[in-house]
DNA sequence: CGCTTAGTTGAAGCGAATCAAAACTAGTGG
DNA sequence: CCACTAGTTTTGATTCGCTTCAACTAAGCG
């Protein structure tokens, strides 16, 4: 993804953190000082109300940037919430000297610019789930995004086996249903036999072909 | 927004289109063989699904740009179908020969990169609003977003009246309800004398504060 | 082991969808 | 200018999927 030149400036610049499972990274509101990539473990981006609702209308996995690039504007607060899904770790670096980077190597913008297109098409998917897909599809659709993308970094799925990094709560909230509406969904693929789980979070084994025709589209 | 040097590379490679309400202008799936920007009027940013269900992820009004930017991937296939909402006047331009313009004008790149992380936030908004509001909520919020929309664009709701550039099954299709559940909102909202409203696309005078209150958050 | 938190399951209620039809608009041509 | 038609909007009655409320069970942790 990104150069040898353009790694090791970033590493330069570049500080690890470890955040435990619960724990907020930044809060919405707050001022947004630096930047950061994921490591390892999923991190939630959270827009909360002040009436106590909240959505999750993003997932951070490895590889993954953090916070919103935006040249000459660092006067900007942090528009959401982050906080550790599963123990995450991240390596962050100071927005400053991240522009300066750019100004070096002007591709690197490019770069932020690819993924920020790529985050506002995965967004705009999530819009026609939560404005038109049935409770079922909906779990059957998050199902298949976080199988994939454990997929995608490395360990995991070989055997159709992966880790939920997400609690029945927060899977609810990022799919726009109730915790137990979640619950007798997964419970329906498990009776259909789309899944097989072992302790709530750990799917052992799953039906790809199942629940990709149940997803709906 | 853009500068002088930038608008005149752009009128020269530009050519006008009119295209009137109804009228499709990129097709999903089709090859993206130019960029635009909205002149007058508005149109939807439609995702749909093969079974007939659809959704408007986005909404173009004046100024804004048509077609999602990324250097060096002159290959890619629209991610929407574009159409128009009223009669819609645009300005398009060939992706090669803005690609060409960016090179000689790199503010340009960061001014779309901008614009990128403006729609994503606006998208990750509209995510909290098909997940968690209620059906009044949806519809204040739709209101009041129009009504802002208008308004930064000049002409219209100076003394609070507007015009609604969408029909009711585009509204419920993008806020996530059906024709009917908008249609009894907005009689709701007019029977309680937050809106004045002549001919179903008028809104000759509404309550910014009721609707705001209404709007939830 | 007991305590706390997370997940499952059941019953009842409700908000929006669906089905159905009337009222209104806008466009068309006589 | 009016009658006619096609499409949109409104309104009403009913249904249904998900939420809510409540209780129970399983799992993690001191």
């Amino acid at each position: 993804m990104l150069s040898r030149d353009e790694l090791t400036g970033l590493n330069r610049i570049s500080q690890r953190k470890m955040l435990s499972r619960g724990q907020v990274y930044v809060l919405e509101g707050d001022a947004a000082l630096e930047y950061a990539n994921v490591v390892a473990g999923v991190g939630k981006l959270i827009r909360g109300a002040p009436d106590g609702r909240t959505q999750i209308v993003g997932l951070l996995f490895p590889s993954d940037f953090i916070g919103t690039y935006e040249k000459h504007r660092s006067d900007r607060t942090e528009a959401y919430t982050i906080e550790a899904a599963t123990d995450l770790e991240i390596c962050s670096f100071p927005r400053g000297k991240f522009a300066q980077l750019t100004d070096v190597h002007p591709a690197l913008e490019t770069k932020i610019l690819a993924r920020t297109v790529d985050e506002l098409r995965l967004a705009r998917d999530w819009m026609v789930l939560l404005g038109r897909k049935t409770a079922a599809e909906r779990v059957a659709t998050f199902l298949i995004y976080v199988a994939d993308k454990t997929a995608a970094n490395g360990c995991g799925s070989q055997n159709g086996s992966f880790e939920l990094p997400l609690s029945r709560a927060d899977i609810a909230d990022h799919i726009g249903l109730t915790v137990e509406t979640v619950s007798r969904q997964i419970t329906e693929f498990r009776k259909a036999g789309a899944l097989e789980i072992s302790g709530a979070r750990k799917i052992t084994r799953y039906d790809r072909e199942a629940l990709v025709e149940a997803a709906g589209f």
